[in-house]
DNA sequence: ACTATTTATGTTATAATATAACACTTTGGT
DNA sequence: ACCAAAGTGTTATATTATAACATAAATAGT
């Protein structure tokens, strides 16, 4: 029943699982051409697929994508801090981060279904070495 | 000193206020033909110098911009209610959403200079009149 | 096993979003 | 008046994402 990947769906995850940062679609891309990938929509699909599955994550701040820093966030609500110096990024699961947003929602009237959280500014040691 | 706006700035401001949902460039440029407006290197433009006065926001999960709800949004966390049914948006300024924030970008290891939180689901109107 | 249905594939083309670069003008400060 | 900073108009192009179509593979129902 757990339906298993499609070779291009796995050679994506896997790309993203090995990225040291987030990567766009084209960069996937790039990097799946020697795998005989030719074209967008081969990654856009297998992108589509592993977001609904929770296996990645969309960084919509930056349209780029990441590999899950946990086991499947199918139904978690994410939050991700982002350094603008060296890209890198941390998944941050949180149980009032989840139930600061139903309030949110709730006194915004509004049934919640999917959210973004984006944090953006600098790792310590970007922090460090600024002009 | 308080630099007034130009006339492209407040052409783009005013039809965002007047606007009952989120623009996109193209729609503001669209809109904005008929005032001379041509090329999209003038609606980004003003964009941008509107985003960092804190006048309008931009929703990353949707590519589009809003006036800001508020007075003045310069320094100031603000979180989205959006309605995938009618595209109706809250702004949401909560101070727990702030120090959540901050905490969350400590836990990280990361010195927050700007987030974008947006919620994506249904208001109770679209809710009710679903399949 | 056969058939229908769904899901994925490969491909070409194009839509939608955003910026680079350049020549010129306006504005504000001293 | 002069300089510097910010804004303008314009053309071209980069980047991100999807439509559409023909085919193939996997899944489920009977």
């Amino acid at each position: 029943m757990s339906k298993s990947l499609t070779k291009n769906q796995i050679l994506v995850l896997d790309t993203l699982k090995a990225a040291p940062k987030p990567q766009t679609a084209y960069s996937l891309l790039e990097q799946l051409k020697e795998h005989g990938l030719k074209a967008p929509p081969q990654i856009y699909r297998a992108l589509e697929k592993l977001l609904k599955l929770g296996l990645i994550h969309k960084l919509e701040s930056i349209n780029s994508f990441v590999a899950c820093q946990h086991s499947d966030c199918a139904h978690q609500i994410a939050g991700f801090a982002i350094c603008d110096g060296c890209d890198q990024v941390s998944e941050i699961i949180d149980d009032n981060l989840e139930s600061q947003i139903r309030s949110l929602a709730k006194t915004a009237g509004l049934v919640p279904k999917k959210s973004t959280m984006e944090i953006h500014g600098l790792c310590h040691s970007c922090k460090g070495s600024e002009a």
